[in-house]
This record gives C-alpha cells, sequence and structure tokens, in this order.
DNA sequence: GTCGTTGTAGAATATATATTCTAGAATATA
DNA sequence: TATATTCTAGAATATATATTCTACAACGAC
C-alpha cells in the first residue's frame, strides 16, 4: 500500500480546529483539506461523506466529555460530576465550543449517518441511567421528576454557566465553580 | 405604487416559521419566498441581503423576549423575572427556539449587518444594566461577581432549564419553573 | 388618459461546496 | 521483479444558493 500521509485523526483534529474557530458551518471538506494540506481525494478516501466526519467528530468529543461525568457518578460523587463540566471545559476549549455551542442535528446537513445512530443512541442511554442513578441516591427514588433534576443540576446548570465564556472563547473563570 | 402583495413581516414570519421547524440553515431566501409564494425578486425589494433579514429577524425577538425580564427587574422581582423565561417560551415556541437554540453570530453567513450592529450593541447594554441593578437589590453591591451572579439566576439557569424541551419542540413542563 | 413609481415576476448569473472521477505513485506480497 | 492495493493528487461535475437583471403590471398624480 502507498505511504499515508494523513490519518483519519488529522481530517477530524483539523475539522475540529476549524469549527472553534468559525463555526462547523467553516469546516467545509475543502477547507479542511487546505488546513492539513491535503487533497480533497484524500478526504473521500478515509470518510464517505463530510457528515460521516463531522458525526465522528461530535460522538468522539462527546464520549470524551461524559466520561468524567459517568467517573464521577459512579464514585456517588454528585458535586464532582457538576463540576467537571468547568474543569473540562477548561482543558479542552475547542472540543466544548463544538459540543456545547452548537446542536447535534444542526451541523449536519443531513441527518445521522446510518452508521453512527447507534453510538448516538447508546450515548443518549448511558447518560440517562447515570441521573437515574444519582436521582436514587440524592432524591431516595428515580421517578421521573427526580431525574429531571438530576438532569438539571447535574449537565444543564453547569453547562448554562459556563457557555457565555465559550461564547467569547475565553475559559471559564473560578466563579463558575462557585455558582455551580 | 403597485399593489403590494408582501410585507416586510410577511418574509420575517415566514423565515422565522422556516428557522423553527428545520433550523436558520433551512431559512434560505428561496425558501422564504415559496413559502410565501412570494419571487425572489420581491424578497430582494425589501430586504439587502438575507443577512439583514436573519439580523432583523433575531433583533425583533430578542426585543421581544427580553422586554418582559426587564419589566419585572424594573419592578424589583427577580423570580417573575426568572420565571419569565419558561413562560415566554410556552407562548412563544418558534421564537424561543430561533433564539435560545442558536447562536446569534452563527447563523449569519458574513458578520453583522452595519445597520443592525447598533440594534444589537444597544440590547445588550440594557439586558446588563438590568442584571447590574437586580445584583445591587440582592446582594446589596454591584461588582462584577454580584453581577455575574445575576446573569447567571437570571438568564442562563433558567435557558438551561427549558433548553432541552425546546430541542425536541415541545412546551416546557411546569416542573421546570419549579427547578428555576 | 399618460407618466412615473413601486412592486411583482421569475429568468439569468455567480459562487461555493460536496462529491465523483481519472491518473499516477508508493508499497507489500507473490 | 510483476502485480494488486492503498493512497495521493487535483481536475471535473453537479447542485444549491445568494444576488442581480430585465420585463411587466397596478396605481397615484397630473
Amino acid at each position: 500500500m502507498a505511504r499515508p500521509k494523513f490519518a483519519d485523526r488529522d481530517f477530524l483534529d483539523a475539522a475540529l480546529a476549524i469549527a472553534a474557530e468559525r463555526g462547523p458551518l467553516a469546516a467545509t471538506v475543502g477547507a479542511i483539506a487546505e488546513r492539513l494540506g491535503a487533497p480533497v481525494g484524500s478526504f473521500y478516501h478515509r470518510f464517505p461523506s463530510r457528515d460521516v466526519l463531522l458525526g465522528e467528530l461530535w460522538l468522539r468529543t462527546v464520549l470524551d466529555f461524559q466520561q468524567g461525568i459517568t467517573a464521577a457518578l459512579d464514585a456517588g460523587d454528585g458535586l464532582r460530576a457538576a463540576l467537571h463540566t468547568p474543569q473540562w471545559v477548561r482543558t479542552h476549549l475547542d472540543e466544548a465550543r463544538l459540543l456545547l455551542l452548537y446542536n447535534r442535528d444542526d451541523f449536519l446537513q443531513g441527518g445521522w449517518p446510518e452508521a453512527l445512530r447507534d453510538g448516538v443512541a447508546a450515548q443518549t442511554r448511558h447518560m440517562e441511567s447515570g441521573f437515574s442513578r444519582f436521582a436514587q441516591l440524592v432524591f431516595g427514588r428515580a421517578g421521573r421528576d427526580e431525574i429531571r433534576r438530576a438532569q438539571f443540576l447535574l449537565a444543564e446548570l453547569p453547562v448554562g454557566a459556563v457557555r457565555q465564556h465559550l461564547q467569547r472563547r475565553e475559559m471559564p473563570p473560578p466563579i463558575v465553580d462557585e455558582l455551580i
């Protein structure tokens, strides 16, 4: 086989950098290839479509992000789970912009590629079971309202606190942790 | 003059409906005109560009939204200000999707049209002074941290609580108010 | 009624972008 | 070394979309 100059990962990284800088819309196939100094042919040699690339990028990112949260939940530490968001954001500014500033469904031109559907669904389920465990732990039961409450405390609230800083491309200041 | 069949407002409304349904990206000039049964020529007779239309739509929407919040703040009622978000969302689902699910800067292809810059800046300032007043009222002073705290309570937290429902195109349930 | 103005109407144009296609180079394996 | 395979390379193609242009219709002022 010919000597590979570009790996899948290179394209994903280039797309991430562009998306973080100028939004996912700017992550066109041309822009990604150019940033890498690669021809577009090489892009399509690795990814069947732009949507698949963006989808994989999103999945890879969300998995990394949520790993910390579920780890804290497994340890029964709700506060650490909630504070994971600002901390992860600080060390992953680009990824955080992608994940928290844009909607999953809206930077894909088409729908989700078939191949990634399962991964997304599994991811969603995983997170939900985490909330459920937390609700059981803190509220003593895991009915619909308790789960909703857990989700609010562990996910929505921290993300809300962090969003404006991401929009300004700044690192969330310490007060954010305090707010949470 | 010729009999006008379409008003500025018709185009704005059509764009809103499409953006709420399929995202701002789908609000193309062609789609807007088609939905209205208008020729694209009529569109450009009224708006110098698509960006201006979307910008005006955003401004009109944000002004309507924030009016309720600032009114409550003027009355010194912080809780009402915070609860305004879910309430407004319930009566303005389409507008809320546009406003709370997308970033100001990212559905405009270019930057903000010159003509709207001032409006946006004024809007931002207005909101900030509201937070400042609230901080003074509740925390006794309006330093940087207090203002940040006010912003968190009055804006970020309610929006966070409401977002997932908007993504699913559902009305926020009563528990959201309770969470807030 | 004629004329100028304001709109409608939609074809024409320009551009951006995803995707496909063709050619050729490098490498592993036989 | 011959050959199939895996890539690079970038031109060609198709399509979507914003914007401009030209033609015409309705209405008010004169």
